[in-house]
DNA sequence: CATGAATGAGATTTCATTCAT
DNA sequence: TATGAATGAAATCTCATTCAT
């Protein structure tokens, strides 16, 4: 079955996939549901992905990429490391409170036993600049002679907590955001430096 | 009297429960799997357990509760903060290093859609020490305005990654340890004493 | 497994499904309710009845012995069949409504399949007495050349659904009894005598 | 368009059902054996019926209407009551004893708990000629003034034990069939003209 | 004899996937 | 290519009956 032309219908299952994934959660997301919304026929949805694993790990990267590519948009190129990791947060926070079913379907896809191991690595490839970021940023700091892995395993728990909270409790997002961004860049470089807005 | 409820039984189920999410998903945990590893009828499980659900939650508490009590036993009751959170975070680790298949399991029960507001609860409850710790060594440090929440939520998301990357690279685990307790600290207290082990 | 002696639990249980099936319905009697109705073990049910088909056919019996009892008591010995007649048909209705409960679960089990071919033969048998009352009061009339069990069948039929029919609306309860009676009279003798009651 | 939702199927279906439940009793009629019965696959009737409840409960009505509409069928529409109603107790007597499973299968629904009370009232709406017709019989008879439901129920029971009484004895049925029509006339009637036949 | 845990054969229902139309 | 009916394996849970205590 190759992959057919149509891709707003691909898109609008995984649309749906998403929508049902975020508010029924993942044992809910049988394929006839996710046809259904999508305004698909159930055979349909077969012809766009030849098993469900399959729709999951597509929906997966495709996810996780769009988030990445939120997270380093815009980049000011010759701004400090440190000016970088936080424009990094704040996109990627703001990606993250603009998109909650997203975000939501991320969490759980991560630990998913469907993704497989090819799907985290396209995601780590996609994820490849925010990498090259924290790896500019911890140079001198107290992770700097750790696995780079580690560090952006510490880094995204950290994100996904703040993030966890921010949606919880939005009336002190912006508060929590800046904190969560402080101690990010403590874990990161160690030190506050004397001023920074 | 008949045959007692045997006590013996209901932990070989949880404990078959366990060994078949950590190995093969918590998709691949039917009741006859988890029955059968326990050398139980499959009747004979939900004379244990009312549903599979209350089956999934009580593992959930269960587990939870034994890593809470397994990180804050014996802890120095006169030693600084920094020195309790550090002894936490080693009996944390070495749980958790020494279990890798129950931490595979509460990873996945974390998320799972099946665990009740009520179970996250208790565990809450079971996790008191902890929190009070943390609550204790953030004082005067740069969360010490965040809600509480936030900050724990914080600590896991670092502890549980930490401990991921040091299963994943048991080489490194020691000297991983020790970098993810110093983010630790700087995230709790800001800054780093001058001398300490 | 010979019948025990102790009458009264076996009395117990029989009325524990009793209870449960008029008010839950056959399809919820299991025998773990049914014990548990009787303040009884599980297992124990089991040494007062074989099988739970023996249970249901025990009770079956019972309750329609009892009722064709109810419905012959005191008849008096040398009134006109009519006057028989009417007696009966006014003990039977008074144990009906008396024993909702009762009827409700012997309605069920006359059509369920569960009770044999020999539990019925015995329920005619204790029946006897209102087949010769029936068999005397249709002499000259116009089902006297039918078979008897036919003229049974249709008494039978027909004070069941006034009784229903009673149960339903008690508050007419009265004036259907005696419309019932005279419907019954009519199809036995065919004719109404000018005067009684 | 997919292959087209097969009436033909539905029918098997509900056949399957009624062979099975009057030869074996609703006890013994699980959806697989209905299933195989029909010659579909087991899924396959859950296609058909969102739940076994349902299934039995469109059997049961189906079953009520088709006997209904027979027994009212060609009523002669000049003729006296008299005559009307031994024309549909004819029909309704034919078509019972031409159809024995259906009759069983009735008789078992009838008192099922899962049929719903939705379901008995379409049964009463599809009855609407029968009790149209027993509504105009019972003028001027002995239960003019009763409930009209109350004399559907008679009316019905005594029906239902002659038709009984037919199948279980075919060597009699015609006579019985007439001494039956002549009790159910007396019950609505009170009196016997003095020609017909 | 009483108890209630143990058993395992079903029962109903769901669902990813296939395939006739 | 789109549709949705068809399939049957699997999943959870129930229950009459047995049997260790």
């Amino acid at each position: 079955m190759a992959r057919p032309r149509n891709e707003v219908r691909r898109l609008a299952i995984l649309s749906a996939a998403t929508h049902v994934i975020a508010s029924q959660g993942i044992g809910a997301a049988s394929t006839a549901v996710i046809a259904k919304g999508a305004g698909v026929s159930n055979g349909s949805l077969f012809t766009y992905f030849d098993t469900k694993t399959q729709l999951l790990n597509e929906l997966y990267v495709e996810l996780k990429s769009e988030m990445a590519q939120a997270a380093t948009a815009d980049l000011p190129p010759h701004a400090t490391a440190r000016e970088q990791v936080r424009h990094m947060w704040r996109h990627w926070a703001r990606w993250a409170t603009d998109n909650p079913a997203k975000r939501r379907v991320l969490a759980q896809l991560q630990v998913a036993d469907e993704i497989t191991a090819e799907s985290h690595q396209q995601v780590a490839a996609a994820s490849a600049s925010i990498a090259d970021l924290l790896e500019r940023a911890r140079v001198g700091g107290p992770v700097q002679d750790a696995a780079l892995g580690f560090v952006l395993t510490l880094a995204n728990a950290l994100a996904e907590a703040a993030i966890d909270e921010m949606i919880r409790d939005p009336e002190h997002a912006a508060a929590n955001a800046d904190t969560a961004f402080e101690a990010l860049w403590r874990v990161l470089a160690g030190a506050i430096p004397p001023t920074d807005t």
